[in-house]
DNA sequence: TCTGGCACTCGCACGCGCAGAGTGCCAGGC
DNA sequence: GCCTGGCACTCTGCGCGTGCGAGTGCCAGA
């Protein structure tokens, strides 16, 4: 095992690196940190450090940079998350206090984490079937017409034209309606199915036809946007990510214009606190230069989505994870508010 | 004035310049074009064609490359618009109708015009004061709280939570539902002031305050949303936008992620038909560098928003204003089905 | 186990010269 | 009067060699 002094010594590497973006020497380690020991020493640890694959460099008699596997062992043992400062918070809480919907709320989430953390910011809006509905509305825009509304419990409104295959008058609409927010109001869209199964039942032999209808468009909603939706923001910071960036940017561009990938990135965030992914430990080819840094967030105690930062592997770990858990935590406020 | 042929030298160089994206010399003019003429006439053609501003050289023996100035007679004089080939025109038909709703209609029409157009596509949602209203709905979640759903002929829904001062009956609730549809349904977005004027009146005093307060917050979303959504897609084309690229991207970028600038840009083209932006001719000093072909569409008669693309002023004019031009009309056509 | 010293390696910036592309201009021809 | 071929000139980009400096690895000694 590694002893202290040279996780030290790795450490002083990653902050330093991340600081300058210049591959740093034994002899600066040893001025701008007082690890007590001379340059020489510092060699020989930076030596084991590289045998063990931590660190790295770029070409002989260059400094030392960090490798996937030594920022993988500065998250998970060498840093912690850093707070954010009270100033901070209050800002983040008065900016998505000012949000008038859900569009809005993700909106500014976004703005919020690109300007904090000066990265690439993701937020997935909240997932359709962790919600819960509050109610569904049908609304007979001409005789064989339908639009249905669907409005979950964090604000979020779908919508769908329906075309029936016969005339379909006020009063059964009203009727279904009625008996349709009775049996999934409050309820888990997960739930939906089940529940409107035998819904068509209840009415009469004309109807059934368009009563069905309606509700297999109900649960193609739920199918569909299942594919959850984004929004992107801070692609700006891109041009921040190194000098030979043309090459880079490219693939996390159109990594970031593939919904499906970044669902996929988040997606595999598993645990319930702030997940970090380090270039090649992503499974995407275009991102395998960047870090994801990623968190869960929700209206209760349960994430119903997650958000979080694409950046360059040499990024500010502590900063970042703090700020996205900031973020994350007040987000979550806001959609329990409203 | 200049000479037919002089015209058509500025045509080869534009052409030449787009296509190479090298300065282009005399002899080479010569080479590619059947001029008729000999490289020594040609450079005399360039002289007088720089000396009226239409080309540069970059430097002192090198290639001449067009100015804005020669991007623009070119787009007004020596080119038409390419009209896309039928198979393009149905693949574009094609892939449209596969769209579920209006989210999902802005999402394709920003993919395909970056596939069309290898550039960033912007892309406007159909604005709502120039939409007439399809349908209010309210819905009660609590005594003291009501959701005003509002639905546009071109499919757009918006909602909002509305506090009441007092809690609000089913019944006065479904009174205001009534009025207020028989009132707005089919009028146009900027109408609709006007016509709630009064309608506090209608009801007793103790609900007044209530149907006041519903009716401000759906003015609030009329006026709010007056400042428009858009989608934006293709950013991985800025990467072909030039060597030079960091330091013309960076601006680029930012720009786009200001709606308010892309608002504007798109707002400023009032022509019916396709409106191209040349380089400094855009106010916003971040495009300075780029072009922006723009264009109205709508479901009827009438442009209800706008799209467009925006890419280096080095650009196919003629093919990506017949693209643009094409998936305008396209959208409009689907937008008018549904 | 740490330290100072020393030789060594390499990348990078700099200066130079050369080749090639492209121009401007001029004198001559149609 | 306009076009053409020829010629001298200018500039950029590139390849090459050199010197410098940063940084390393290793070794002997404390």
């Amino acid at each position: 095992m590694l002893s202290e002094r040279r996780l030290q010594v790795l450490r002083a590497i990653v902050q330093d690196y991340v600081g300058t973006e210049e591959p740093v020497g034994s002899k600066a380690l040893t001025e701008r940190h007082s690890l007590g020991v001379s340059p020489a020493t510092v060699r020989n640890d930076m030596a084991a450090l590289e045998e063990e694959g931590f660190i790295a460099q770029p070409h002989t008699s260059a400094g030392r940079i960090p490798t996937d596997k030594g920022y993988r062992l500065f998250v998970d043992k060498l840093a912690g998350v850093k707070p954010m400062t009270a100033p901070e918070r209050r800002a983040i809480q008065n900016f998505l206090e000012g949000a008038v919907d859900l569009d809005d709320v993700v909106a500014r989430t976004v703005r919020l984490l690109a300007q904090l953390t000066r990265q690439v910011a993701v937020v997935q809006y909240p997932s359709l079937t962790r919600s819960t509905v509050r109610h569904v509305e049908l609304l007979s825009l001409a005789p064989a017409r339908v639009m249905l509304v669907l409005i979950t419990d964090t604000g979020r409104v779908e919508q769908r034209m329906v075309d029936c295959p016969a005339p379909f008058g006020e009063g059964p609409l009203a009727d279904l309606r009625a008996r349709l927010n009775s049996k999934v109001a409050g309820r888990r869209f997960s739930d939906v199915p089940r529940l409107v199964e035998d819904l068509p039942d209840a009415f009469e032999a004309e109807d059934r036809g368009t009563v069905s209808t309606v509700l297999s468009t109900l649960l193609e909603t739920l199918v569909e946007e299942n594919e959850e939706r984004l929004m992107i923001g801070g692609t700006a910071n891109l041009t921040r990510f190194g000098h030979d960036f043309p090459l880079v940017i490219r693939p996390v561009l159109e990594a970031l214009e593939e919904q499906v990938v970044l669902l996929k990135l988040l997606g595999e965030a598993k645990d319930p606190g702030v997940t970090v992914r380090i270039g090649h430990e992503n499974a995407h080819e275009g991102l395998n230069s960047t870090s994801v840094v990623s968190v869960g967030y929700g209206s209760g105690g349960e994430a119903v989505a997650k958000l979080g930062v694409v950046g360059p592997t040499r990024m500010d770990y502590p900063g970042t994870m703090g700020a996205v858990r900031a973020v994350a935590r007040y987000v979550g406020q806001i959609l329990a508010e409203s």
